[in-house]
DNA sequence: GACGCATTATATCGATCGGTATGAAATTAT
DNA sequence: ATAATTTCATACCGATCGATATAATGCGTC
């Protein structure tokens, strides 16, 4: 009942999801969102709360529509190839001509007002939660006797992680594709030789 | 001639540091940076300029006083070492408990409004030159017969760069020394074995 | 057609943004 | 002491920030 929406939220939300993308949280201000979503101030806080709210379903939204290649990549079959495919996968996103630039989850992340504290440390929690993900296949990865003795499944983690995130803030300074593949294949090399591993799947061992 | 300053505009460019810092080129606003500079707004506009000429100003104080052990890494006699040194250096810096955390240069650089731009494009350009001499100083070791034949150094100056801007994401996240310092020894893993520069060193070779 | 309801459009809210105009206060030169 | 000069304190500038109040518009129901 009542007047019907001029406008499809969740278009209007992927119209948002490029401007936050582009902007940050605190760079994009409400002028900007309503211009791209073509909808008025009130229509936007009637649909989806304050900006804050908004932030949060576009943060859904991006992991859902972009960061789907992440549940691909722990599939693999071994820890090499979930690095590499997260690594590539990464790299094609951050630097996708479609979108902005960079990684969403970063761009609003790292500086910003006192006011918009609470949406940093969501990012970080969400962003941690990815790296347990991640650690918690690398342990599956070490029980099966790929990456080493002494390696700490954590250790790798992070360090993939850590990876990705100086990928991602290249991207936003204008790194190409090649240049972020270079140095993913650079970051593989760190891997132990993972012969273990190879050997396991190739039925040599026993 | 006329009546003295009444603080130490050196010491007042520290606090400014410190504001800029931890809240990005955006996130610190003029009303941040004089309590935190203990001056008032004409007094820094005399003083410094705007917000663009102070935060510029502040940006070379902050490679001077933070970022001089790059110039002592770089003339280390290896690649490996002057990598190593970079990495745990830079690892230092971004988790110094009397600084906040993270990296100057990368917190003002990812996102921000529209009109912040040219500060952004200003940070690119630094760090494309700190990427450029980095290149330089492995291309000789390159030619010292480090690194074996078919690597690129650029590739190289850019994975160092990469995982160094990933630390300072984590730092600002709240990452601790200790756990960038191991993403520094794994990232390190990466290198080639590197025989030949210190068959070289050590006077097998000849 | 009249009523109830949800969505629009317009105008505006107080707060804060970066940046200044205006004088009073403090120093040196005369 | 007086004039010249520079800094400091206060108040304020127009613009923009996120967020709303108010009322006109479009729909289903009765």
């Amino acid at each position: 009942m009542g007047r019907p929406k001029e406008f499809d939220p969740d278009q209007a939300l992927c119209a948002a999801l490029q401007v936050f993308w582009k902007r940050g949280f605190d760079g994009a201000s409400m002028t900007d969102l309503t211009e791209a979503m073509g909808i008025t101030r009130p229509s936007l806080y009637a649909t989806y709360g304050n900006k804050e709210d908004l932030f949060r379903k576009v943060l859904d939204r991006y992991e859902q529509s972009h960061l789907c290649f992440v549940a691909e990549a722990l599939d693999e079959p071994t820890a090499r190839e979930t690095i590499d495919r997260l690594l590539k996968g990464y790299a094609d996103v951050l630097t996708n001509p479609l979108h902005p630039p960079g990684c969403l989850g970063l761009n609003s992340a790292v500086c910003g007002g006192a006011e918009s504290e609470p949406i940093r440390q969501e990012l970080i929690a969400r962003r941690s939660l990815s790296e347990e993900t991640l650690r918690k296949r690398l342990e599956r990865a070490s029980a099966e006797g790929e990456l080493g003795a002494g390696e700490d499944p954590a250790d790798w983690a992070r360090y993939v992680m850590s990876v990705g995130l100086g990928m991602a803030v290249r991207a936003a300074s204008g790194a190409t594709r090649e240049e972020l593949y270079r140095v993913a294949q650079i970051a593989l090399r760190a891997l132990p030789a993972a012969q273990a591993a190879s050997r396991q799947l190739e039925g040599v061992e026993a």
